[in-house]
DNA sequence: GTTAGCACTCAATCAAGTCGAGTGCTAACA
DNA sequence: TGTTAGCACTCGACTTGATTGAGTGCTAAC
């Protein structure tokens, strides 16, 4: 079934305008929006025309037209320009297949699932601050020709096991040594420190494996400041729906917006990694925004040292009772996977 | 502050109710449900002093009481009783935490996270049927006293990188010779027959160590189901308020649930994966529920061989030339990235 | 084939009216 | 003095009807 040149472009530009905006498109939209030479009378028997082939459909009588289901198809296999990706989301899209979740994080992230999943509430969990946490060993171990697995072991546990890439034909051996050099060089230091150390330190060792040098800067620079971004993951922010105060959508996206930039988060679950249970109602909530949510949150800890915070936010009607209980079965949960990682003895 | 009994029971009546129901409560319920021995209009009194007390909200004259964020507070300081957990809620938490994630779930989840923060739409990505990857290797590493990694390496790259617990006292030379056993009699079989020899052909071997044994056939399972669920990732579930079909939360909710129930997700995903590309618009879905969405998406290889797909799932208003470059962006990251994972030259 | 003009349609919006859950108050009762 | 029945009152939720205006289809002229 072939389109004159006219009704393709009308039936184009209609798509174009209803995808963009959402409202029904009316004939004159179409001759002024899109720079057409006919009036709207004529579009409108243009539109008429492909009202009756099936390509467009009327809401009802005195509505704009939009495009059918037989349009958008007619559009996906016909018509449609696959552009390719700019450059900013491109880089956005590797950006995120770039880092490697550690162990550590991972947990978090799992809290956060399973702490939405049983409240029903948006849960909020802060990553431990590990910056300062002491590197016990760095080791390499080879798994297949020309990959391996970076360990790095700090008194907070494992921090960081990434897969990295090594040159063709090095020995297990040499990478034990390697292992042992850093191991030696970096063992007590904050991982802070160690970051800075290896990039003017060790390149005169290894000078010959400088890639592989960046390759293991890069895999601590990452576990230190994860992402790159404010420290709170975010579980069940699809839960917002059961929040009656957002029933209207309006609302419900702009307290999205407030949870996505995450600074107003980051202060409050920084706070309250002081306390081993807080529980602020409404008002009592410093932030404006949240004057009518509440916000319940309990602590983990490393190595016996409370590092982080976790918690839910809701609407001042939760069932506090039940979700204090739950928090308090995940702090002891958290606790103990947590000191797993941790070694006992030093 | 203190209440007299009966203030505080009714107190307590409101607040429970409220949280159960949601709904401003009245006099008549109080006296009704809560099995108390008044009257409406005893009850009507009392709830006027608590109004007065500042416990009570009414939200206009003529409808029943909500508590007020005071009455909260007081709720949470003095009346809540904390309640244990049941054995099922302990248990769904406690298993959340057990599985950790492969280097390949870790791919899948950022691609769910990357397609739908790109897209706005909500997004699937299918799991890799990974039943039928041959094993190519097996490496128990000792990193603490205590503690070790297994990575279980296939045709299909590294598939599983979990860490265990080892009985104090093992060596790294009989952690090597297991990991060399495992080598020996698993390589060159799925992973699936993989797991049914283990648990009946190793335990002569190292029978002092069943602990052990048993840390690794688990691994090895759950690299083969990993969750135990159905193989679909979702992300982006929140987009679902910017569908302006689902504007009214009945309807949404309903959405959402089909969702998580994934059978239908899985099917479609699961065709899909033999396609490069494909889009299904409206009515085309099989699914009678999907009638008024449109599915994209595209598929991923590993080792040369599609093994799943990904794509995203909206209104059938989408910017389907946008969407169908992105997934193709995101299909060459994820074949680059997956095909790191395997080894060139076997 | 194109366009201006005009009657027509129908969702969206708003005002007025009705309904009913729940209240506060009063007076009687235990 | 505390409790209760009775009743007028309030006000949001819902219904109904009128109004508006964007957009149409059709006709007749160009």
């Amino acid at each position: 079934m072939d389109l004159s040149e006219r009704k393709l472009s009308i039936l184009k530009a209609v798509i174009d305008d209803y995808i963009m905006t959402g409202f029904p498109v009316g004939s004159r939209t179409i001759s002024k929006k899109h720079g057409f030479e006919l009036s709207s009378a004529t579009i409108r028997n243009e539109m008429a025309d492909l009202e009756e082939l099936g390509f467009l459909d009327q809401p009802h009588t005195s509505a704009g037209r939009i495009p059918s289901h037989k349009a958008y198809r007619y559009y996906v296999d016909r018509m449609m320009k696959v552009a390719r990706l700019n450059a900013a989301e491109a880089g956005k899209i590797r950006s995120y297949f770039e880092d490697r979740m550690s162990e550590i994080e991972q947990v978090m992230e799992k809290a956060a699932q399973v702490l939405s999943e049983t409240t029903h509430q948006i849960s909020m969990v802060l990553r431990p601050q590990l910056k300062q946490s002491l590197i016990k060993s760095i080791q390499m171990v080879k798994i297949t020709e020309r990959k391996a697995i970076l360990l790095v072991v700090t008194n907070a546990g494992l921090v960081k096991d990434s897969v990295i890439v090594v040159p063709e034909g090095i020995s297990s051996d040499y990478m034990e040594m390697i292992s042992r050099l850093l191991t030696d060089k970096l063992s007590g230091k904050t991982l802070e420190d160690a970051e800075k150390d290896l990039i003017t330190g060790l390149n005169e060792n290894v000078r010959e494996n400088s890639d592989l040098v960046d390759d293991i800067v890069e895999a601590i620079e990452t576990s230190v400041e994860p992402h790159g971004r404010k420290g709170i993951v975010l579980g069940g922010t699809q839960n917002i729906i059961d929040f009656p105060a957002y029933m209207s959508v309006e609302k419900a996206k702009n307290f999205i917006s407030v949870l996505e930039s995450k600074d107003m988060l980051y202060d409050m679950m920084k706070k309250a990694s002081q306390l081993e249970f807080s529980v602020t109602i409404g008002h009592e909530n410093e932030a404006e925004e949240l004057s009518d949510m509440s916000v319940v949150t309990a602590t983990y800890k490393i190595g016996g040292k409370s590092l982080g915070s976790f918690g839910v936010i809701g609407p001042t009607r939760m069932d506090y009772s039940k979700i204090v209980s739950i928090l308090g079965y995940v702090s002891n949960s958290l606790n103990s996977i947590l000191s797993d990682f941790t070694e006992i003895g030093d």
